[in-house]
DNA sequence: CACTATATATCGCAT
DNA sequence: ATGCGATGTATAGTG
């Protein structure tokens, strides 16, 4: 049995089914009313309320209300879990150290306490991060500018690794800094920091070019580039190639089949199913 | 009945179940085998596996597995949800625009389908932050430094707001950079982008000192500092006083309950409450 | 461990 | 809406 779940438990019980999950190494949720106290790089308290409440077998903890993706309280893995009865009454910790923090739980009211066995995991399998814009330049240095030659990646500097260094055309070094989203003033200062670090190393005398490349760029960021000499070339991180400036017709339409809506809009009459097709279904 | 939990429904009890509690605005996990297919800002895939999903009425969704504190995909809030039957089995939907993106997760199985209400919240208080640190300086300027005069917060400048701008005993113009935690060189280039924003307004005969307020700073940001002229102060964000350089005698021992112990280390024995003892506890 | 940089960062505030 | 910086950021990679 993968669920293990109590429908509005007395706190003692929900101790009892939390200590089994915990020796189990399940996920475990908590959902009703409680209030949270945490102490640790900051500190904070929230008062009573309904949250709904995550605990891992890593050692990690969310406090979830139903607003944010971002959970209202946590801890990251590595943490040591514990439940225990106060004043008749559900209290879960969290502790760890390095740095010390303490995350409590107290609860007023237990909904649901479920326990849920993980076995089976895949791994994800992500595309369009800054790591992809870089093979793009690899792959065809000269999407960047014609003649650029890619000599190093992550090439160490005084001021940290530098994303490519290479040389231009005239075999004038080149460091290159790569974002995979719009670019602001941060990271034209990380760029300079790297050509800075590089001038210090070859010695004023030596030109050294350095190219900021991004889907896009915020005035205020150009305008700095400006100012330190430095450089700007857009392009897409999904693609390797310019983004689209002004998008128009982009049709990708492939939806042929309706679907149950729902949410903030539609009103929903439990219909939308589209099934039968294939069984398969129970298991 | 604040909760309303399905075991092991058909695709299509949940289906039903899911649009009540969309229609409700309910706070909604699910737990099952599911696939994930996510394209928008980035684009990726999650083979079948146990995950828990949640959904909030704001629109935000959350896959978790039972690792880490972050999701392993996600949407934040914002979103439309909706959920159908396709091939015979339940499929949920998030999608926006601007970005336009999309979310499925497909499952192979339904374990368990839960909407909690929420209705009970209370906000968070948090000390400990930057904003508590600028109070600290506030109320006594001299912990930075003797003489100082605060004259302005978030002053704006070509370079962005200037957390703290005051003068030094010598009525010298000075930007003060807070940060809440130990600083790299990110921060010092920020402070630099400020001060030389101010050079440009003032003219270069001014000077204009730029001062880092930080519980602590790594090497590179303190040698990027010294070139350019610029300054660090330690100063801890929560007490507002230098930070203890090398811990000594801390304590601040006031646990006098034991505690139900679980997680990653002891076996436990359904034992371990300890309730009644004494009031007065924990508050 | 500390240090550095990335992220589908998220979030809040100001323009 | 976009820009900009803070975050208890979390997380990965490297020395």
């Amino acid at each position: 049995m993968t669920v293990n779940t109590l429908h509005r438990p007395t706190h003692r019980d929900a101790l009892v089914h939390l200590e089994a999950a915990f020796e189990r190494e399940d996920m475990i949720t908590v959902f009703g009313r409680c209030t949270v106290d945490y102490d640790g790089r900051a500190t904070s308290e929230l008062g009573p309320g309904d949250r709904l409440v995550i605990l891992k077998p890593d050692g990690s903890i969310l406090v979830h209300t139903d607003e944010k993706r971002t959970p209202v309280n946590w801890q990251p893995p590595g943490c040591t879990h514990s439940a225990s009865i106060r004043d008749g009454r559900l209290r879960i910790r969290s502790r760890r150290s390095n740095p010390d923090e303490r995350l409590d739980v107290h609860f007023e009211r237990v909904d649901q306490c479920s326990a849920y066995g993980v076995n089976d995991r895949s791994d994800l399998e992500l595309t369009g991060s800054e790591e992809d814009l870089r093979q793009h330049i690899l792959a065809n240095p000269s999407i960047l500018e014609p003649g650029f030659e890619p000599l190093e990646t992550e090439r160490q500097s005084d001021a940290g690794p530098i994303d490519i260094f290479g040389e231009d055309a005239d075999e004038v070094p080149v460091v290159v800094e790569l974002k995979r989203r719009r670019v602001g003033p941060a990271a034209a200062s990380q760029l300079r920091r790297y050509v800075d670090a590089l001038h210090r190393e070859f010695g004023d005398d030596e030109p050294v070019r350095g190219i900021l490349v991004a889907p896009s760029i915020t005035d205020r960021a150009a305008d700095l580039l400006d100012r330190e000499g430095l450089e700007f070339v857009a392009l897409d991180p999904e693609t390797g190639a310019p983004p689209v400036e002004d998008g128009s017709a982009e049709d990708d339409g492939g939806e042929d089949e309706t679907s149950g809506e729902s949410g903030s809009d539609g009103q929903s009459e439990t219909s939308g199913e589209n099934e039968s097709d294939d069984p398969t279904a129970d298991e």
